[in-house]
DNA sequence: GAGATCAGTGTGACTTTATCACTGAACTGT
DNA sequence: ACAGTTCAGTGATAAAGTCACACTGATCTC
């Protein structure tokens, strides 16, 4: 039940004790783990699926900022157990996926305890942070349409995914991305359906 | 000379470790920390000044990610560390700076024995990745003038700083940058020359 | 101190992206 | 089958990014 997880390494007391005050949570396709401006209620850690992070400016537009995975930590709820402020952004589940909910005092006892779990959890941060740095330059540096592109290929045809949502993956404009979109299917890159996409020849 | 440091919470033994293992050292304003590319000669954690961390795209533009003041730790170092690989991006100190240069082994001593060096680090990757993502919804969904704007409402007039400089600032051209400038001076809001900015009436 | 040099700035022309307003097409439920 | 709703397409316009080049003021050289 803890196959493949960070607390598969800890030591004995410390795993019984992990295991008793630990909720293990299945979560379907769709379901928001957290909101802007909610408050944190315990650490998800992930043991399997999907989950983007993403945020909305005060203009109303939205950006996936990145996602998690297996033994991802969620970096955001440790900052808001940390410093009592509410989520800045929120996490939608796309995958069906289960996670581990440590509480604050075990997370804690962990940190103090057992230096994989500490390594994970750098790790975790590590990435986040590294995502995005590179994020930073995609938006403010790259043009939409190679970014458009290069999100496409990264994908198994045929995607099922609207306009919209393709927009707040790239933190632009449905009409660009219809624009963009329609533009690669005059180029025959693309067949365009409603709320789906073919990728042509690739 | 650890005054108002983090390192000041230690248990006397480790702080005895530390002030052996530990090199302070001063930085003089311009000095780079480190380029991207390089790797990790040792974690700083910031005693005094100002740094900005800034990184540059294939595009060759650059942006300014956060900056760094008493009592960060360099989450970029840590991240460098952990995982080999090199830095993403470069750091410049803006005031002249002093930072303790942490080696490997007793920055894992501390994460393993003092909850509050511990918090330290937790408290510093908390306020990057917020920065971060603030700076993600800046870039993707504000407009330029206003940015400007408000940068320039930050600081005490006169502003020293080349187009260029503030181009980097705020990860836009340095033409985007002297056109509102430029038109801000028509409206009577700032006096121009070479290399300095003059707020009027704020 | 006259010219050469160079970093910094200004600007026109053009492209790309964002925004606004609206139309129409495709799906949903009853 | 119709009403309501979501999704997509597009023209007009504004904001921002890119490219090319001219100008200006500071510094250096002789």
């Amino acid at each position: 039940m803890l196959d493949h997880s960070i607390l598969e390494t800890l030591p004995r007391e410390l795993q019984k004790e992990a295991l008793e005050s630990i909720r293990i949570m299945r979560f379907p396709p769709g379901k928001v783990l957290f909101q802007a401006g909610e408050h944190c209620q315990g650490l998800p850690l992930m043991l399997s699926g999907a989950v983007k992070v993403q945020m909305t400016g005060v203009s109303g537009n939205s950006i996936v900022l990145y996602r998690m995975g297996a033994d991802d930590i969620c970096t955001l709820s440790i900052g808001c157990l940390m410093t009592g402020y509410g989520y800045r952004a929120e996490a939608v589940v796309e995958e069906e996926s289960e996670a581990a909910m440590v509480p604050r005092g075990l997370f804690d006892r962990l940190m103090d305890q057992s230096a994989a779990f500490r390594l994970g959890i750098m790790e975790s941060y590590g990435r986040r942070l590294d995502d995005l740095m590179l994020l930073v330059e995609e938006v403010a540096f790259r043009r939409m349409d190679e970014r458009l592109e290069e999100w496409l290929q990264a994908r198994r045809s045929p995607i099922h995914i609207t306009h919209q949502e393709l927009a707040v993956e790239l933190g632009t404009a449905r009409e660009v991305v219809s624009r963009l979109l329609k533009e690669l299917e005059r180029k025959s890159r693309v067949r365009l359906a409603r709320g789906k996409i073919e990728l042509i020849g690739s």
